[in-house]
DNA sequence: TGTACATCAGTGAACGCGCGTTCACTGATGTAC
DNA sequence: TGTACATCAGTGAACGCGCGTTCACTGATGTAC
């Protein structure tokens, strides 16, 4: 049956989230499009009327969960800190959407490509933006340098069947990135 | 028709290689047994007179790549230049596993993940040997760090769609890492 | 060393399950009067 | 403001393709004599 106009949108916002935290646990080729649909509370026969296929969702998945800012205001090394705890990486589903797709972004189609390009683009510039302390040169380096160990980092502890490894690859990876940072600030 | 024990032993390595530079080129999900058997110069019935299965199949082919040893020997700076460069970023099927598949693993089964683990492990020693210079905490910390980045860095560089957002994530977490490890040799 | 035969690696047709996609139908919405 | 009707979001059954897996068969291997 039909619904109002913003129950219809309040629909397609609830499916991008399902299918948000969906992939980021499972990865896209793992969840079918009725299992979003079923998360979201709906039937998958509705699905069409909001995308025009699958790929379309992963695109506009990937573009909607890519412009959440991911909690920034604080300084960064307490972003740091949060971001390689074994919180965030038990936490896949609610995680960094980079660390969780970015890998399997390379199968996707241009139109997800795109996206995560200009998440990662507006990412870095969050990060080049808690920095203040830096001048801009090393701003640009701690910002790529630290985001890829953070990400890496992150796939790694996700990968590992060994607990006691998985930790130390986020604790090694905290101080790395620590000792970096401090670096930059004496030059 | 049947093989000589030689021959099968043969086919039995073609598969892995086949199915290395398949899965690296194109993730788990997107190559099937039979375009493996048929890269193998095969046909995909023999398959399970190899593997139990593709989950099999996928574990083996980790341990297999993973045993490798990635062109160690040279110094670690040089090693990172050609890790992070545009010549290993656009050869995905022939370039490091873990970068190609860490993220995946995670999907896949226990076996898989074993696999995974040994590799990461005896990489990190590799990369700690290539450290001579530092002192053992260190070079655990380098050796992480460094590695963490590197992966990070060569996933986004390829998740990517513009390619001088691409060339800059490369050549930033290049400087990023020699400067950790100037550091790191100073102290 | 030579021959007969049992073994078994590889072949290719076939099966069946899952998933993306389609479609006829339903009934609430929201507009025209 | 109230009523009649056209619209269309959502439903659920059905389709069909691809892929993992199975199996009866083939013919070269390698062993027993």
């Amino acid at each position: 049956m039909k619904v109002s106009r913003e129950q219809m949108a309040e629909n397609r916002r609830r499916i991008l989230d399902a299918a948000s935290r969906l992939f980021r646990d499972k990865g896209f080729d793992a969840v079918g499009v009725a299992e979003v649909m079923k998360a979201a509370g709906l039937t998958h026969g509705g699905f069409y009327g909001h995308f025009s296929s699958k790929d379309d969702l992963i695109a506009q998945t990937l573009a909607h969960v890519l412009t959440v800012d991911a909690g920034g205001g604080g300084d960064f090394r307490s972003y740091v800190d949060a971001y390689l705890s074994t919180g965030h990486r038990d936490n896949c589903a609610g995680g960094c959407p980079t660390a969780a797709l970015a890998a399997a972004v390379r199968h996707q189609t241009p139109a997800a490509r795109a996206a995560m390009t200009q998440g990662l683009r507006s990412q870095l510039d969050r990060i080049g933006e808690a920095l203040p302390e830096l001048d801009v040169a090393d701003r640009r380096r701690v910002a790529i340098g630290s985001f890829a160990a953070m990400v890496g980092a992150m796939i790694l502890a996700r990968a590992v069947d060994d607990s006691a490894l998985s930790d130390e690859v986020l604790e090694q990876t905290r101080d790395w990135i620590d000792t970096g940072i401090s670096l930059a600030s004496a030059s």
